[in-house]
DNA sequence: ATGTCAATTGACACGGTGTCAAGTCACAGG
DNA sequence: CCTGTGACTTGACACCGTGTCAATTGACAT
């Protein structure tokens, strides 16, 4: 019934190679994914996909724009953007971050595996980062608002740290390595975070 | 003088392969070095070098035993080995082994880079790591013979947490990435480490 | 009929690892 | 002195994965 131009029976190429990228790199966490690989599974030739992407960097970066469009991760972060407490923020932010870090983990090793030979991966990878950075700030900041911020460390300090410990690679050791199920991951990595960063004397549990 | 065999003018192939791979894994942080750029630089073809190491992996792995064993890792251990409280363990430990990293960098950030690829990489890689976490079991468990691990964590656990905490890609994202100086990032990580395991009320600072 | 757009096929270059064959050179022992 | 033997050299080549190019096809629109 409704035509538009094409639909249905072709689902837009460009979103069919998307599609075909992510399961590849979510089912193989990331490693041995090859552009002819992605172009069988997408049902096309190796050659046309660089008709839509120059470049497997190129890819790869599209398919986290794409992920985080599918996965919606701006609605994810509404919770600790609202909160109302650092405390809350805090968490809230963890657990958002925390739990989307499994959900991304193919597409990110992938990326962070380019990231050393390939500058424009390298760029991506690190906005990416920087964004999680921002989120850590503000957690931080809300922190320090409330006079809840210990006072061993600077915000800036808080903030690498912070960061650091919600890393990709930490959420592997602890998950993939140490063999942790993602809610302990989150919940300690909660606890952690409020005896590192919410000063003594003042709730603590 | 005195003459063993050959000596003085040939020093050894072998280990003149591995200071060059040493040395240019040290220079460029581990990334971008090729068979041949080691084979230059020990002063041998390319081909001559894979009649010591059949694969660049083993040239790696051998690397780094030659590493270890030039900067001796295990007197470095010794404090920590001999610490006669569970806290100084702690201590000495961090300190000796975060004040290793920069050490090893190159060579962990090339072995690592293998790592997705390569069988042995892994292994060796992995291997490496299971001494760290011994160490960071050790130290968890002086604390607790002390009675001064905190209740919220097992000893697995805060191994598992000390581990992480350890990581070389925590010192790459703290140091590298965060601008910090070696002397804070093994001061803040002492620090970190007695405000997580350190059960509260019984000394903190 | 013409053009254009998406895709196809087949071929090829490049860089890096690893292999192979044949040759050189020095130094040993008979 | 001749003959090995071992370490090394040179040159060529295979394999893989990425990226490029040229020529072709088929569908759709004008």
């Amino acid at each position: 019934m409704s035509s538009d131009k094409v639909a249905v029976e072709a689902p837009e190429t460009r979103t069919r190679i998307l599609k075909a990228a992510l399961h590849l790199l979510e089912a193989s966490q990331g490693r041995g994914v090859r552009m002819s690989d992605i172009a069988r599974r997408a049902g096309i030739s190796r050659q046309a996909l660089y008709l839509h992407f120059g470049t497997r960097a190129a890819l790869l970066i599209a398919t986290t724009y794409y992920l985080d469009e599918l996965k919606g991760v701006d609605e994810r972060l509404v919770p600790s953007r609202t909160a109302r407490t650092g405390l809350e923020r805090l968490d809230a932010f963890i657990e958002a971050w925390g739990g989307y870090i499994p959900e991304i983990y193919g597409m990110a090793k992938a990326l962070l595996a380019m990231r050393d030979t390939d500058a424009a991966a390298a760029k991506a990878w690190d906005d990416r980062m920087q964004d999680v950075r921002e989120g850590c700030e503000a957690a931080v900041g809300a922190l320090n608002r409330d006079n809840m911020l210990s006072p061993d460390h600077s915000p800036d300090q808080a903030t690498d740290i912070l960061w650091t410990m919600l890393s990709v690679r930490n959420w592997e050791q602890l998950t993939i390595e140490c063999g942790w199920p993602q809610e302990r991951y989150i919940g300690t990595l909660k606890s952690l975070a409020r005896r590192i960063f919410v000063s003594d004397g003042t709730s603590n549990r």
